[in-house]
DNA sequence: CATTTTATATACCGAACGGTATACTGATGT
DNA sequence: ACATCAGTATACCGTTCGGTATATAAAATG
């Protein structure tokens, strides 16, 4: 690993790990193995650090959303989309926290003007999906919002729930849960 | 307003706005038009200044979820239960939103090691809600986790949009809101 | 071989950090 | 009148902060 990737891997796991304001970038430096100049010349900044950072895992969210997003039926739309999250959360679930803490965290927060662009993106993927649907789920009334919210809710704070019982991230998280999870998110609790 | 309560005011604003690792106390004492020994005559430690202002707010919470549990029937309960979550999140919204970011925040954090015992309580209410009504839910199978974690999403993001569309807190959640919220919650979106 | 470019280190900057030793002030109790 | 004590301020502590001026060594380029 090149020192430019090695410092990146270095922050994300300390930013995850004690949160950006908290973490140094002597820090960050010291535990790669290197100096600050050298951070410096690739990043230019502690923000650049957290930009590249985050930038360099959004392409393949993009692409594994745009797969999903391509099924017709509201059913299996869901299913996919939620399957992509899933996805993105098992490649890097250190990287997955990180977002949703620094999504999180205070609106005046460098780290959250780093971060906000990118979850809008999220969002509006989400979003655009019940919209595409709408002829499916009979007259929304303008529902397409609180229905991506509930969505989005009920699939991080099981992703939250699942890192928390295995943060070493010893099993892959299988399609029967998702599909369950759906179900209750498409019929409710009562199925 | 005394000084204690003013430093706990000037220090929530702040770290609500700007983050806990971000906020100096050299900040909160030129906010409150105060001086540094003041605030560690009050409260020890960055630290234990933060502790105050979460303990200080618990009790509120308690109480109100207090009155919620005591119903019966399952969809009544549940919309009681968001209910008392809307109104403590009405009661200060500030405080709500601070609370979220610091449990999302990192797990080594000095702020989370604060928050978390106070989240774990959240929670707990909410999973003891879904057991006691483990009889009208049918087989379970086990669920009330999954069920738990479900309805906070749902809840909580739903709060997170509200606060984002009116920061300003111009009104208060209306019943009809919450009703349709924990009934997609109970019986899917095709309702 | 000389020159430029890329990548790294040493050593340092002023500012801000969390926290404290000490002294003062005004009210309270005796 | 005096002692006590809660509350507040001045001035300071050593450490760490994000960031940089400068030097150097290796690699690429002419």
């Amino acid at each position: 690993m090149d020192n430019k990737t090695l410092l990146m891997e270095c922050a994300k796991h300390l930013f995850y790990t004690k949160g950006y304001d908290a973490v140094g970038v002597q820090e960050i430096v010291e535990r790669a193995g290197l100096t600050k100049p050298t951070l410096y010349y690739y990043f230019g900044s502690k923000r650049g650090l957290l930009q590249e950072i985050v930038e360099s895992r959004m392409s393949e969210f993009q692409s594994l959303m745009r797969e999903a997003e391509a099924e017709p039926d509201i059913r299996e739309l869901l299913y996919r989309v939620a399957r992509a999250f899933c996805t993105y959360f098992d490649r890097d679930r250190e990287f997955y926290m990180l977002m949703m803490a620094l999504f999180f965290s205070a609106r005046e927060n460098e780290a959250y003007e780093v971060v906000h662009p990118c979850m809008v993106t999220f969002y509006d993927s989400v979003l655009r999906a019940f919209e595409r649907a709408a002829d499916q789920l009979g007259n929304m009334r303008g529902r397409q919002r609180q229905f991506a919210i509930s969505f989005a809710g009920v699939v991080n704070y099981y992703l939250l729930m699942r890192f928390e019982q295995d943060p070493e991230q010893k099993r892959e998280i299988e399609d029967g849960e998702i599909r369950e999870l759906m179900q209750q998110f498409l019929y409710g609790v009562f199925t």
